[in-house]
DNA sequence: GACTACTCTGACCGATCGGTCAGGTTCTGA
DNA sequence: TCAGAACCTGACCGATCGGTCAGAGTAGTC
């Protein structure tokens, strides 16, 4: 029986986003995802080619975005390169949030998959304007420390304005972070 | 065939270890790590009663030093509770990094099993202290980037020395979190 | 040699996984 | 009115999961 408004893909996809959320990307079935909407699994895998389809297009605004920022970054020497960087992850985690919030805990598994071969890159190059370029220890350290942890928590915060959770970060990141020799 | 010298718990224990840390608890079968030892996975099953008393002898050691740090720090007020819980999970992180990173990304799911309930207790109350008590929003983002980034993060850096990596994370914590009022 | 305790195994179990497929129902536009 | 597109389904597939079990090989003991 169709629908008499075919709006399943998007009930599919916010439905998917849900569960990932809170039982993980491996930990979430199609038939979980199925049931949580009233369809059969079938019908998921009617309307996304498979599990993994489901995650890159839930994903995808975000991703565009990193890229964005990562091209912006290219280029720029230690001090510059770690304001722009550090203003622009905070902004981009609090806008992506609730998406951040579903890899949570999966980012290593995840990021080994074909699809987000090219995030891996781009965070390590992250990391590296995040500690203003420098390779001394304390100055890694504070970036890998506060990027992970920004993008592992963001998520919490969902019951936070936009501006306040962006203003905390932005505090924190600028005390944390080691300024550039 | 049984082996000359049975050793073979303390091996099938560290090839969890690696397999967890590589592939996750959720992605690792049982199969795995017995392909990895040159075991059954039967043998496997005759050490442990099942996957997850594998989980809990790996990360018992850790626990218990958790749990400690938490008798420690209760009942301290803001300033102290922050300074104790600060030096104390630093230390912790640093000693136990590798079982730290066996369960990267795994925290949110892993804390909803019934075996690690009271550990969800514990970080909740790690984290006020690392606010210094305080309910400030700056200061619980702080705490709970700040710890969590720790606890994501620490595991990648197996290769420097204690006293280096101690170091390097205490300096970050002292910068990142605000002091209490 | 007989007995026992320990260690280990292959074969097997039910459950669940992601994914396929043939076919039924509804909608749409000519 | 009717053909075809779009949507949805139950039944099914092979693979893999965690876990069980009866029994075989080995080492020590009497």
């Amino acid at each position: 029986m169709a629908r008499a408004v075919p709006e399943t893909h998007a009930e599919i996809l916010a439905a998917a986003g849900r569960r990932f959320a809170v039982t993980g990307y491996k930990g979430t079935s199609l038939q979980d995802i199925a049931r949580e909407v009233g369809v059969s699994k079938a019908t998921v895998l009617y309307h996304f080619a498979n599990k993994e389809a489901l995650l890159t297009e839930l994903m995808a605004p975000g991703l565009a975005a990193l890229v964005e920022l990562d091209e912006r970054i290219a280029g720029l020497g230690g001090g510059q390169a770690q304001r722009i960087a550090a203003e622009g992850f905070v902004d981009l985690a609090v806008r992506f949030r609730r998406q951040i919030a579903l890899l949570r805990g999966e980012f290593p598994t995840l990021l080994r998959q074909p699809a987000f071969a090219h995030v891996q890159q781009i965070s390590e190059r992250l990391i590296a304007a995040f500690a203003g370029r420098s390779t001394h220890l304390a100055a890694r350290v504070a970036a890998l420390v506060v990027l992970a942890g920004i993008a592992e928590t963001c998520g919490e915060f969902g019951d936070l304005g936009d501006d306040e959770l962006r203003d905390a970060l932005l505090g924190l990141v600028r005390r944390a972070l080691v300024p550039p020799d």
